[in-house]
DNA sequence: ATCTAAAACACTTTCGAAAGTTTGGCAACC
DNA sequence: GGTTGCCAAACTTTCGAAAGTGTTTTAGAT
């Protein structure tokens, strides 16, 4: 394979903030760090708490049932890869990504939508750099239940709530990992 | 000029929005839509106004003298291009988006401040290519200066208004313009 | 005459090498 | 001994051409 796919490639990289170009010294990963985290939580609570508030007065029925299919796929999936289970489970990831993106789909933005997926993309390499599948003892499954149930239920302040404290937690623990290496 | 230093462009162009990417169809101009307009104006408001109260909260002294200072150079710069009262001119353009940003500076989020930046690229273009200067009578320096007192006065309900009002006014007229071609 | 299949065309992407740039080390000089 | 300037190595970027892909045209068959 040639320069030409990989630097087009990268350049992709840059444009979702997981890499970082600069002319002449070329293309590095991007930089982690607490802030960044904190900033990224912070800013992904804010723009899906939106989302979510939006879809939930715009979306219909096929929305509700989209989440619910989301949500049952999931759950029906082991979050560790079965072939070793140390590793990540890539079809939980996907579905994961999914059922967040099911629950904001319908906010009327197509401008939010991609900002809230970069968001996810950069998240993700925070979690999954650490390496964490299970943190602090919470059970992510009864969490992802209970924001659709709020969601479908068309109660907005249980359901940004629910979505909200999911986010934390996962940066709170993140963030705790992260200090004691 | 050959292919490829081309092709990074483009890939730039594709990250901010301003143009689409398709795997063997090459890169096109990002179309432009009136509902597409009216998603940027509103995204672009509810991420500005939670930017500039932060920056309000944030923002010390300093700040408020490199808004003041924005605000000069801009009202001092012909909005014409003194070469061509047709043409933009371009030290005027670079010095609005300066101004803007400034503004929101200090909300203390880098992954907004990247959000508003690619709204106001994209924005641009839309105001850019209507090839309006001054729109339906307004004083676009007035609402700069109301803009900025405002937020000096420590007054984030009356800034956020003159900025929410400042983008809507401006894409109405864009709207307008656009329905009568 | 209409439909199908092959070939020609226009275009996008990829390649391997050349050109350009930065970094680090060495030697000459202050 | 420390500093400056130059050279070499490693790397990044760019180039022109080759390879690959999708679309249209044309020839052949039904």
């Amino acid at each position: 394979m040639s320069v030409s796919p990989v630097r087009e490639a990268l350049a992709r990289l840059v444009a979702t903030g997981l890499a970082t170009a600069e002319h002449n010294h070329g293309y590095r990963v991007a930089p982690l760090s607490a802030s960044d985290l904190q900033d990224l939580v912070d800013t992904r609570i804010r723009e899906e708490s939106w989302a979510l508030k939006r879809s939930i007065e715009n979306g219909d029925e096929m929305w509700e049932g989209r989440i619910l299919s989301s949500l049952h796929v999931l759950e029906r999936l082991p979050r560790e890869n079965p072939e070793d289970q140390s590793l990540y489970n890539e079809q939980w990831e996907t579905r994961h990504s999914d059922f967040h993106n099911t629950l904001i789909s319908e906010c009327g933005s197509k401008l939010t939508l991609g900002f809230c997926e970069t968001l996810r993309d950069q998240s993700d390499r925070y979690r999954r750099l650490s390496l964490v599948l299970e943190g602090g003892g919470r059970n992510a499954r009864n969490e992802h239940r209970e924001i659709a149930e709020a969601t479908i239920a068309r109660d907005a302040p249980r359901a940004i709530e629910a979505l909200s404290s999911h986010y934390s937690m996962t940066a709170r623990y993140l963030l705790e990992t992260y200090v004691e290496e």
